[in-house]
DNA sequence: CCTACCGATCGGTAGG
DNA sequence: CCTACCGATCGGTAGG
């Protein structure tokens, strides 16, 4: 009390996005949590029904930040090589606003349990396929050379995604900064030849 | 018996690397592992001291690997560039022939203890710190622009490193061919400006 | 390589 | 949100 008040909900979820980042899911137990909260472990089942239920609320929160991110800039009239740099610079900022939740995002979602396995896969496919999209659409337009689409998304995906595990170290730069030397690098390495 | 006689040590170790890749390294137990190699768990501690001496073995395997593409061709009498890019695509080689290991060697290194730990972290500075120099070696010969080291070290391994959780959805693509394509988007990517 | 077993810890529930 | 507790499972050991 006396500070920010923050829910009971948030602070739990806030503490194990750390926790999970530091040792990662399976290796935090709801004990680890309940005594970094304060509370009693039984008392965490009166704000999550499950351990997998709190890696669901920040798994799903982080997905629809990227989503939150992506749209406006896809629908918005600008050329495909504009798009992507907007898109990736943003989702850069996601991942450097969030980085414990992200890097839980990235390595634990492994550990979310069917259905809700399907429905995470579903989301990151439709974000994925959304990009693939706009890589089309410079190809089509001959902004982009001929390259293949499935291959260079992976490098993207691989270069931006990468960034949690070491923006915290040599955190001097910018999410801006990041954001826009990740797309030169990106771009200029598409345009290959 | 009958098939190619593995020592049950190595049969041990492909059937854990097997399973750590599939569900992580913290959540498979070790009657998980005995069951899959067809003993009792209690077996398993004639051959390894511990379940983490099993991760032991394989990331320090995967780590000498590394160093083996890695020292030849750093010794070699080539240009930085051309060193680059043979090491980006022997490094794919790695990753790529060992997909089972590679992906417990970069998910799960954090669950080794100390003073593993550290020595782990040690081999890792050290190849991180061989691409570093021959970067600067680039640099300084004119050979590459005056880029920010640290930074492109970061999105050479991200690109690099994540190709162990495509590659056996898209494996189509032969090592040399991924290695390549890699090598010149990122070396592409570099010399932007 | 097995039988038999240890103490510790796990996620979670009942009931208030 | 707590007390009290459940059955299951964990990594690992003793002794052969």
């Amino acid at each position: 009390m006396g500070e920010l008040a923050a829910s009971r909900k948030t602070q739990i979820i806030e503490i194990a996005q750390k926790l999970f980042q530091e040792k990662g899911y399976a290796s935090t137990s709801m004990r680890d949590l309940a005594k970094e909260v304060g509370i009693e472990p039984a008392s965490l089942y009166s704000h999550f029904e499950s351990k997998e239920g709190i890696l669901k609320n920040i798994c799903f929160r982080i997905a629809g930040e990227f989503f939150e991110i992506f749209e406006p800039i896809n629908n918005s009239m600008v050329n495909p090589i504009e798009k992507l740099k907007r898109i990736f610079t943003e989702h850069i900022r996601v991942i450097v606003n969030n980085l414990d939740a992200s890097t839980v995002f990235f390595n634990d979602w492994v550990h979310l349990q069917e259905p809700t396995l399907s429905e995470f896969k579903i989301l990151r496919d439709k974000y994925e396929n959304g990009i693939k999209s706009i890589l089309q659409d410079g190809i089509t337009s001959c902004e982009l050379e001929n390259i293949d689409i499935d291959f260079t998304t992976r490098l993207i995906f691989s270069a931006l995604n990468g960034t949690h595990e070491w923006y915290s170290k040599e955190g001097r730069v910018s999410p801006e900064e990041v954001g826009e030397r990740m797309s030169d690098f990106i771009l200029n390495g598409i345009s290959f030849k």
